[in-house]
DNA sequence: CGGAAACTTGAAACCTTTCAAGAGTCGTGG
DNA sequence: CCACGACTCTTGAAAGGTTTCAAGTTTCCG
């Protein structure tokens, strides 16, 4: 799956985005050959920052649409007492940015929770890029469409039990680990057991009840961060929608 | 406020988009005057349905973009149990139709809470659109924005109280209602407690107690549907964000 | 005017949170 | 390499807010 072509000569390996093993789940997906090597023309690639730093900031300036490359990432809202909401975990292939486009400034903080790496379509280029992709508009809001739609099973989730919470989050996890090549019955939660539960609305103590209650039932076998899906039919057996 | 030029013969009374009174809150808004000329060209107009009746339903495929004229709606999202789950009340100059763009499908429904008349830009006409008005998908993505800074906001909400969170939901009611011109101290809900508790999260019986205990504050007077909002800055000292 | 649906109000039940204390994990520096 | 400290996680018991159940009242529409 590595690209075999030379490197440019100094250069840190510059992957473009027909080459790139996320193009399945990136932009890209719904682009004509011609529009991908257009785009990867403007992409800004590689960018790299520590755990913890963050990716773009609340009240900041639109920088534009993120794509995750490695590494996992939340996306926060902050009300004025400076509580934190989680809006949504981001995985490699996931972009991010569209809280950006209703006012022009960010209306969210992302932060990485792992090392992380991604690509960046400027928001000034977006404008411009339009025209010379007549694809990419329309792959935008058939994402915001995405985005929408996922708001709404979120909505759903918000009124069933916290069983049943934590099982559609483990199994959404477990399907988009899968979607990504990754193992979906095994995996390392980049989060705590409090951004968990500020994501589902429960309490960390909650989270980490039910976590024990799921082990002690044979759904799961939890050790601290790692995770295994031991009956998936069992969890999914909780989820609704 | 009404258009005072001749109307076709014949015709029912078709007001162009640039002579609508809802002009600053739809589309309109971020077009140029020739782009407005354009849009008003291709819109559907004066569609009326019953109360009762829907838009469009979960499942068909997707219309388009539809624009409340006047009276309201519901948007909501089906289970498979058949639990409605209700997420979002359309006022007139509000924009639907944003839950197809992703699956080209709907994944809402749409229901009248009184009669409504829409106009409407089918499907199958914004890619074309998209060519002759420039800033249309612009527009589109920008709503696409605020729909997502909206889906926030509510989440933000859901992680408040009962008290809170009724307190929101009539504060931006009253808001909605200001920027259309109509009363912001003085409406009538058209929705009955039921939906307004699916929409909170909330039992309807908490949503009874809970106007009679703002009525029993001094903050508010109900006369079953009707409300007037004698005490705003009470109740927007319940609200968070 | 009559009946169904919507609304109100009270009391008991229940799920989740909060508070509290102890155990585990991780990274850092001696 | 081990020890320390901070943070995270786990587990128990009590408290609390919201729901559920139930019954009566009002509103609305045919």
């Amino acid at each position: 799956m590595t690209s075999s072509r030379p490197l440019p000569l100094g250069a840190k390996p510059r992957i473009t985005c027909d080459a790139c093993h996320l193009s399945k789940l990136c932009i890209p997906k719904g682009l004509t050959q011609e529009e991908v090597d257009s785009l990867s023309r403007i992409v800004r690639r590689n960018r790299t920052l520590a755990k913890g730093t963050v990716l773009y900031q609340h009240g900041e300036w639109h920088h534009g649409i993120l794509a995750l490359k490695t590494g996992t990432a939340k996306l926060v809202s902050l009300d004025r007492q400076g509580n934190e909401y989680l809006v949504d975990f981001i995985l490699p292939g996931d972009i991010l940015g569209f809280d950006g486009f209703s006012t022009q400034r960010h209306s969210c903080s992302a932060v990485a929770l792992e090392t992380v790496s991604y690509c960046e379509i400027p928001a000034h280029q977006i404008e411009i890029l339009t025209r010379e992709i007549p694809g990419l508009l329309q792959v935008l809001l058939q994402y915001s469409g995405t985005q929408f739609d996922l708001s709404v099973q979120r909505l759903v989730l918000s009124r069933r039990s916290a069983e049943e919470r934590l099982a559609a989050f483990l199994a959404h996890l477990s399907e988009r680990y899968r979607q990504r090549g990754f193992s979906p019955t095994e995996f390392r939660l980049s989060m705590t057991r409090q951004e968990i539960g500020n994501y589902l609305g429960l309490a960390p103590e909650t989270v980490s009840r039910l976590l024990g209650q799921f082990e002690a039932s044979g759904l799961i076998d939890v050790q601290s961060k790692l995770i295994r899906i031991l009956d998936m039919h069992g969890i999914l057996s909780y989820c609704p929608a």
